[in-house]
DNA sequence: TTCCAGGGGTAGA
DNA sequence: TCTACCCATGGA
């Protein structure tokens, strides 16, 4: 980890930031893998390979990071460029860094996966070099919220709702720079989104708050949720240790309203538990096209397409689906 | 207007 | 454990 700060002419500060990844690691596959990258406060600008998101740090301190990779498969080195007011604490590079590590699972291991890729037939093989890295969020609460709000909604009206958590909840970000560098980045991105709210403001928003926010009768399971948390009486982030059993942290994640059997499982999966697979409107169609010839099996045989992937079925499906339904069988 | 989405909660069997 | 019904919202 290394670190190099500029002036800009604003008071704002870019501090660039760089950590090392375990090869294989694809960056494009990672941040550009599972539609997180464009929920708010994510943004995903193809054209420069680059994940722009506003971190809060703590209470009043909000930064801007751009995060890129270097295009290198075997030695993946990533750039985080954080734009910040004042100066960076020793603490504050430690927190960014934890975040984007988070984000991009850096220190999770996908070898057995990727093992499996390569004996699973040139469809797969293309997987076994850095790709089942999904991208995920720097806390588990963003994470759980995001799939609540993924629950019986087209994916516009997803990316609409978070949106607008983020917009009414959300704490904003210091004043953009002027420097040209700065102004890359507004004229490419926009103007930059709040930072993700914290359980505390969802918790505290008035009635009429969240229900400009149109979350539908999701409101209240994402109220509550947000309640447990800031109280105490739900530690999300336990349920990310991986000396517990995935059947325990399932039926953990299963306890909270809103959560189902779908849910679950993408929250198994963003927890780096890839056993069961998130059976939706998506993964329904997809198989009932690649594998029944159109005709709709019931749930069950449907998902017994992917057993032979063991513990990491959800990565064999998702790789499946990441390819599309063209290819011969 | 009707259907349904990257479903889930609840009641009743 | 299973089924039926209901749940806001918005796009097609």
């Amino acid at each position: 980890m290394s670190g190099r700060r500029r002036e800009t002419t604003s008071g704002t500060t870019q501090t660039t930031l760089t950590t090392s990844a375990t090869p294989p690691f694809d960056f494009a596959g990672t941040a550009y893998s599972n539609g997180w990258a464009v929920l708010a406060p994510n943004r995903w600008e193809s054209d420069h390979c680059t994940l722009r998101r506003t971190e809060r740090l703590g209470p009043g301190r909000v930064v801007y990071l751009a995060v890129t990779g270097d295009g290198s498969v075997r030695s993946p080195r990533i750039r985080i460029e954080v734009s910040h007011e004042g100066d960076l604490q020793a603490s504050e590079r430690a927190a960014v860094r934890s975040a984007v590590r988070r984000m991009f699972r850096l220190d999770e291991d996908l070898a057995p996966f990727h093992a499996l890729c390569r004996t699973a037939g040139s469809r797969w093989e293309p997987a076994s070099r850095g790709l089942g890295r999904l991208l995920r969020s720097p806390t588990l609460f963003e994470d759980a919220v995001k799939t609540i709000c993924t629950t019986n909604v087209q994916w516009g009206g997803t990316k609409a709702m978070v949106r607008r958590l983020v917009e009414y909840l959300g704490e904003p970000g210091p004043p953009a720079g002027s420097t040209a560098e700065t102004e890359t980045r507004i004229s490419v991105s926009g103007q930059d989104p709040n930072a993700f709210p914290t359980p505390e403001a969802i918790a505290a928003a008035s009635g009429k708050t969240l229900e400009a926010a149109r979350l539908g009768y999701r409101a209240p399971f994402i109220r509550e949720l947000a309640e447990r948390v800031a109280s105490g009486d739900l530690d999300l982030e336990v349920l990310r240790r991986p000396e517990l059993v995935t059947e325990d942290v399932r039926r953990r994640f299963l306890a909270i309203k809103g959560v189902g059997a779908y849910a679950a499982a993408t929250l198994l999966m963003l927890v780096g538990r890839y056993d069961h697979l998130a059976v939706d409107s998506v993964y329904r169609a997809f198989v009932t096209e690649r594998y029944f010839g159109g005709e709709s099996p019931q749930d069950r045989e449907a998902e017994r397409i992917y057993d032979e992937w063991g513990k990491w079925k959800y990565l064999g499906f998702w790789y499946d689906l990441w390819q599309g339904p063209e290819e011969d069988l």
